[in-house]
DNA sequence: CTGACTACTTAGTATGGATCAC
DNA sequence: GTGATCCATACTAAGTAGTCAG
């Protein structure tokens, strides 16, 4: 079996026959971009229009009573569907709404509605927590019957034909209108995300297809025939001005190539990775500066797993930073901090507005450089002003055909997941302690790539009931023991009784079991509490490190991948062997 | 070299159905 | 059967990185 995703590339039109008795990731690609010979779709799901609240769902305005023409009234719905959330009392979400709603207003409603703290949106929010309570509370039959046309729906719109392939499509629904929010401390949070129109939406499908039909009495605003890209369907949002896609889901072909050929690139990047170590450590010493600068920078992102770091436009979104991106202010150097030499303390806020919070020792190389870089420069300046990711990656070209900054993400992710994997494992485990030992590698990665989550509203009190459940079982198990002693004492005056003896220690054994899952449970998920083990599975795992680790040590593969993760490493589970190695 | 534009991957959270304990 | 808890999934924001024109 082929494990390099380079061989040589023929159009699928010359092997007919072999694509039978391939699997779809084993089948030729196309060459020059081309993504796909034939795509049939039936265009997107756009959001229910809005239906107007009944007349009995009032909106006051300064105490008195106002009916909204339906336009306002919708936007005014989106802001009272929030109210329970903290952000509507942000001064920028306020601010920010309020424009947009007034622009939503008739002239009228405009002249009178001129402060938001005399709007009172409560009997609207009641009402829509009532319908939400009320749909919890609809029948059996009611929820199986929205079940079915959820189905239907999924069945006619969730799915096309690329090329010979039925395809599950990813996100075939267009996003309803709303109220913005943005991560973190977003400029832009509040402000109206517009209802998108078949006007808005671009289609794409191959000339030979069926067409999708726009809704009756409306038309797309352009069909496209472009199969250089994997996109169905897209439009431009209004917020940023940035272009949404409609794409397929993990599980099909394209994704699972392209997945593939990432991890393809990363092993590559193993091969050579000494090497370029050697040059960066070099290029500490160079006497331009730009150099100095990329070679630290790359020290960063291949040391501590950092984001590139791309330029943002200020003001457009919340204030984070990658390595390209750091600020002076954004890191401490400390000569010495407890005990170790030369520390580099980094605080800033990554993608999402996740904090980065770490200590770490440096070479001594680095840390002069970084004090160079630093000289005669405000807290605000960037702290590589002679780099950007366009620069960085085009070094990283030149030293590895395919590399840029995020393989060394993906490379170290994937590196340290078979490392801890070969030392936290012993034969001598269980299949729990084993899964135990999975989620403990997984989690160093996570750790590395600061995968962060907030700790469940719930945590707490789910940590207290399962230590009630282990005390419980601790004291099953002594009752246990103490059966089986008086079941011994008893079958030594009688003889004979052997048999009720065992079936006691058959009890003793089965409990102690339970109480060990028990504690290995709680260990796993007080360990885990802030930490999210999901990114890295699905992003930056080499799938094949996880079959073979399945593989090898007799653990269901079902117990590391559910169903959907199974659907979308399929390509992994298919050829990977026990003996494989990233 | 810069900025605009495009395509695609990576990200955390809300949600609601499934499953569990009682 | 019922309520609590868990978990998968949907959602969509926020990154990376390539291309192209000026």
């Amino acid at each position: 079996m082929a494990h390099s995703c380079t061989c040589s590339f023929h159009t699928r039109d010359d092997v007919p026959l072999t694509s039978s008795f391939l699997a779809r990731w084993e089948e030729e690609r196309y060459t020059d971009g081309v993504k796909w010979k034939f795509l049939e779709h039936k265009g997107p799901v756009f959001a229910p229009l809005y239906e107007p609240l009944p007349d009995h769902v009032k909106f006051y305005y300064d105490g008195k009573r106002m009916k909204l023409s339906p336009d306002t009234e919708e936007v005014a719905t989106f802001f009272a569907k929030m109210m329970d959330h903290e952000y509507t009392t942000k001064e920028v979400f306020r601010k920010n709404f309020f424009k947009d709603w007034r622009k939503e207003m008739t002239s009228e409603e405009k002249s009178k509605i001129i402060d938001l703290k005399k709007c009172d949106f409560t009997e609207m929010s009641e009402y829509f927590k009532a319908q939400s309570e009320a749909k919890k509370q609809m029948s059996k039959e009611e929820k199986q019957k929205i079940k079915e046309e959820n189905e239907r729906v999924l069945q006619e719109y969730g799915f096309c034909m690329m090329d010979k392939h039925k395809e599950r499509i990813a996100n075939f629904r267009i996003e309803p209108p709303g109220l913005f929010r943005g991560r973190g401390d977003h400029p832009k949070m509040g402000m109206l995300k517009r209802r998108v129109r078949p006007e808005d939406v671009i289609i794409n499908c191959s000339k030979d297809s069926a067409i999708p039909k726009p809704p009756p009495g409306t038309k797309w605003k352009e069909v496209r025939h472009d199969n250089k890209v994997t996109w169905l369907v897209s439009w431009t949002e209004n917020i940023q001005g940035s272009i949404k896609y409609i794409m397929l889901n993990p599980s099909s072909r394209i994704k699972g190539e392209k997945d593939w050929q990432k991890y393809e690139i990363a092993r590559r990047l193993k091969l050579c990775v000494e090497r370029i170590r050697n040059q960066y450590r070099d290029d500490w010493k160079s006497k331009e500066m730009r150099i100095r600068q990329r070679s630290v920078a790359l020290y960063f992102i291949d040391k501590l797993a950092l984001r590139a770091g791309n330029e943002k436009e200020e003001g457009e979104s919340a204030d984070t930073v990658g390595c390209c991106s750091l600020r002076v202010e954004h890191i401490n150097l400390h000569p010495e901090l407890d005990g170790q030499e030369y520390m580099v303390e980094f605080d800033f806020l990554g993608k999402d507005s996740i904090r980065y919070y770490n200590q770490v020792p440096v070479e001594k190389r680095v840390f002069k450089n970084l004090q160079l870089f630093k000289e005669n420069k405000q807290p605000e300046d960037d702290l590589f002003d002679r780099l950007n990711t366009a620069i960085l990656n085009k070094h990283l070209q030149e030293l590895m055909d395919g590399l840029t900054a995020k393989v060394f993400r993906t490379y170290n992710a994937s590196i340290t997941l078979q490392q801890q994997l070969g030392q936290l494992t012993s034969r001598e485990f269980n299949v729990a302690a084993k899964i135990l030992s999975y989620n403990r590698a997984n989690r160093a990665v996570a750790i590395l790539c600061n995968h962060q989550r907030a700790p469940p509203k719930t945590f707490e009190k789910s940590m207290q009931n399962l230590q009630t459940k282990i005390d419980a079982k601790k004291h099953q198990l002594l009752d246990a023991k103490r059966e089986l002693k008086s079941a011994k004492a008893d079958a030594k005056v009688a003889g004979g009784g052997g048999r009720a003896v065992e079936s006691k220690k058959k009890a003793v054994h089965r409990i102690e079991e339970q109480l060990m899952k028990l504690e290995v449970q709680a260990t796993d998920r007080e360990e885990n509490k802030q930490i999210a083990l999901g990114t890295s599975k699905l992003n930056y795992l080499d799938p094949r490190i996880s079959v073979a680790w399945c593989k090898k040590w007799g653990v269901p593969i079902e117990k590391i991948y559910n169903k959907t993760q199974r659907e979308k490493f399929a390509w992994a589970l298919d050829m990977a062997d026990e003996d494989y190695e990233f």
